[in-house]
DNA sequence: GTCTATAACTTGATAGAC
DNA sequence: GTCTATCAAGTTATAGAC
């Protein structure tokens, strides 16, 4: 992609003027995320990206390109969430904990899409995920120094983005949503948990 | 399950001598799971059941009966699952991390075809995904009797289901499949914290 | 109960006008 | 760059034979 003085900078993630390639792909992942794989028809893309369903090939050539967009989207927020809980000043494992329940960000998005493709058996997706879970479990582990540990908090993790992402609104009483204080409470289990570990 | 020679087990969930219902019930299962949503067509699934698509429409009268069927069948295996944790000598909380990790019973296979079905934007399917998840919220907190330490314990189990349902195979050494042995280690890690929290 | 045939519709992709 | 046909293949469901 050029980016000349005239077509500004073209950072692919999150173009501050949104191009029709973006705003496809945010449809794309949108519709992945709210209603699965198969709602994500070529159709019902563009419809909600705003363009023909030959504008939209125009700009992906196919579905599987289309795929790969999303894919591409995901490994550059891996790359950039990686950075930020490494400098975090609360602590990288806070910090994962934090940001592990989906909130709407990009990121919390083009997980949530790639996760719907893994299922779908796209086997592209599935490394995607494991590349990215292993770049944070890697973060975690140099932090605590305890592989046990490290796992247990890794699957916390994990099931604090699956039960945000799969099961999103108007949960019952016993599995209420959880509040940013509970997530707090949880926080301060783990540091304590990591604190005894490590003092021994 | 009061199963004898004479009188073979005829409940609705696994019959000894399968009917062609239930082959069918099964193929669909497997498809969702293997394959996910888009993959689960009636012509799949009558193909993998081994019968014509006219011949599982005779069962199943729609795709939407189909999707009742896996449902009614998840009610079922979740309500026995409640009561074996319960009845378990190891402790509610053990038999519920170690029997987490999908292992291919007929548990595991509804639950994970469920998953896909609620993925797929089907209500019903969250419903009967956040129902079996109360009642086991339900039993870890009467039996830890704290509510954020069987909220850790919930997430660790969602994450282990999670895991080993969506990223099945060939893990990369970082988050290589978990050896019983490291689910030992959880067992045991999460065995201390509780101690340690009730005795305080 | 199980099959084949077929109807009605959706989906991904191509061709070509503007 | 974006649009409107248009097509071939696939998908759910019905009808009726055996």
């Amino acid at each position: 992609m050029p980016a000349t003085p005239e077509n500004p900078p073209t950072d692919s993630v999150a173009p501050a003027a949104s191009s029709t390639r973006d705003r496809i792909l945010d449809a794309f992942a949108e519709l992945l995320g709210e209603h699965g794989e198969r709602a994500a028809t070529l159709d019902a893309v563009a419809a909600a990206a705003g363009v023909s369903k030959g504008g939209l090939l125009y700009h992906f050539g196919s579905k599987e390109a289309l795929i790969a967009g999303v894919l591409q989207r995901l490994a550059e927020l891996v790359a950039r969430d990686v950075e930020a809980i490494r400098a975090s000043p609360a602590g990288p494992v806070a910090q994962l904990i934090r940001s592990s329940m989906a909130t709407g960000s990009a990121l919390d998005k083009a997980l949530v899409a790639t996760s719907r493709l893994a299922q779908a058996s796209n086997s592209t997706a599935r490394d995607a995920l494991r590349a990215a879970n292993d770049a944070w479990y890697q973060i975690v582990l140099e932090s605590t120094g305890d592989p046990v540990l490290s796992r247990a908090i890794m699957l916390i993790s994990d099931g604090l983005a699956y039960g945000s992402a799969f099961l999103p609104e108007s949960m019952t009483p016993e599995t209420a949503e959880l509040t940013s204080s509970d997530i707090d409470d949880l926080v301060d289990l783990i540091t304590e948990v990591t604190a005894q570990r490590s003092g021994h």
